[in-house]
DNA sequence: ACAACATCGTTACAGATTTCACAATATCGA
DNA sequence: TCGATATTGTGAAATCTGTAACGATGTTGT
């Protein structure tokens, strides 16, 4: 199904999109256009549009489009058929607070395990999440298929603990360690590095650039 | 005194440059080529040679650049004259996470402020950082002249309080609410959006892209 | 029934970003 | 001293990304 090759950037805003369409679902609005979509992500309404084109849904003049339809389009996009699990590494500060954040929250993509080598941690459920030592990762990953992992250790660990989590048929990894990951071609690394994110908010703070993201 | 236009990419990739210097340095290497700064970075060679032309800093044939002399330069641009100072708005699980990661790592570059509104909390002083409640944020953002803000309160509350940082002279917002916040065009705003980002993960680890990330 | 209208889908364009390619050059060894 | 060599800096080409423009189309009001 699908195309081939659908960019980084678009993925991340249909997934945006799909957020606020979400919110718009649960304030009872059932049609957008699609400059209210983009007004409501920050983007152009020329922008949407195309990227519907990467969805293959079709709104209709007048109406805009069906908010119910086109989460369903973009989740037959972004959504894998059978859902998927996450596992995360290093139940540390991070760790907890993204477990508390995920929790119960998406039932496609949820976190299923958690490991630690913190023997006060192992065996406890932190925010409905097991956590397991870390030493029997490769076993428990690859009998539960887990395929995206979180990765909070501390960055002396993060190669050694990504080395693991490959090993064990991970295929995507979302890195929070300032630490740039050597992994195989066919696993894909997100950088969530919030210093650099930090001193470019700073550096543009003072410039005085004129705002305006993309959903990174 | 610089450039005045620094692409967004660029100043990312420069703040990482740097990290991956100062490690450098801490292992006694003096001398860098730009394929090794690359190779770390997980960036092409060219691309560390054509960011340098924005820092204006010049290596030289055989040698390359010298570690010390270009962590000076990139911090001459980075880097503003007096030390900035940041405030984080929300200690919940993620703003207290985040004090914690940032506490006494950066000299020039310090969460000075927090603030919260759960009275618990306002008064304490926790991971180095005091806090207070958030409706004193005006008076004291303004008295320590502080421009730039994490953003950790909960989705409903994050307009609210961006609009309280903008008031209070805030130019710079680093937000992990999964919200799009509006505020005026010279306040430049990162968004950090994880739900987003684990989703991008989960959907290029099911496709088999090749990897390979710019830092975000 | 149909004209007026606002929106959609798509193609063509423009701008930004990255990669390529190569002349210029500083150092080392003979 | 001087040639050999690997690297730098940068203009030009290629690629990626976003914007603009416009014909096509479904709906509404009369
Ligand atoms: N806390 C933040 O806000 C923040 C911000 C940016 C980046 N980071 C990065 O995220 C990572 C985690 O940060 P943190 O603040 O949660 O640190 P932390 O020290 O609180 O947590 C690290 C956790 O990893 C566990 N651990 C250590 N070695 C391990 C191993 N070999 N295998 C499995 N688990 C191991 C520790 O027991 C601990 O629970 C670090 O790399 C940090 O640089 C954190
Ligand atoms: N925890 C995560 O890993 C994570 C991940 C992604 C996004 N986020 C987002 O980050 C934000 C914080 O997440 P969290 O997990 O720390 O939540 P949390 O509930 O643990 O913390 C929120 C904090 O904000 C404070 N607060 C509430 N209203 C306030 C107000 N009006 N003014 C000042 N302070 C106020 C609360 O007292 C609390 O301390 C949320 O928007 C969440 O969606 C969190």
């Amino acid at each position: 199904m699908s195309e081939g090759s659908v960019s980084d950037k678009t993925v991340a805003r249909l997934s945006l999109y799909r957020r606020l369409l979400s919110d718009l679902l649960n304030q009872g609005i059932r049609n957008v256009y699609s400059h209210q979509l983009a007004s409501a992500a920050g983007v152009t309404a020329a922008q949407v549009r195309r990227d519907m084109m990467a969805v293959g849904y079709s709104g209709t003049p007048v109406r805009g489009y069906s908010v119910p339809d086109l989460i369903e389009s973009i989740g037959n996009l972004l959504d894998s058929a059978q859902a998927q699990s996450a596992a995360l590494a290093g139940l540390g500060n991070l760790g907890r607070a993204i477990t508390a954040y995920f929790a119960g929250r998406r039932p496609k993509l949820a976190i299923v395990a958690a490991f630690d080598n913190d023997p006060y941690k192992v065996g406890r459920v932190i925010n409905e999440v097991e956590c397991f030592h870390i030493n029997d990762l490769g076993p428990i990953v690859e009998q539960r298929n887990i395929r995206v992992a979180i990765l909070t250790v501390p960055a002396s660990e993060a190669q050694q603990v990504a080395d693991m989590l490959v090993r064990a048929g991970v295929k995507g990894v979302l890195n929070f360690a300032p630490v740039r990951l050597r992994v195989p071609p066919d696993v894909y690394v997100e950088n969530m590095d919030m210093a650099v994110c930090l001193e470019k908010v700073a550096f543009f703070a003072r410039q005085g650039r004129t705002t305006a993201e993309a959903p990174s």
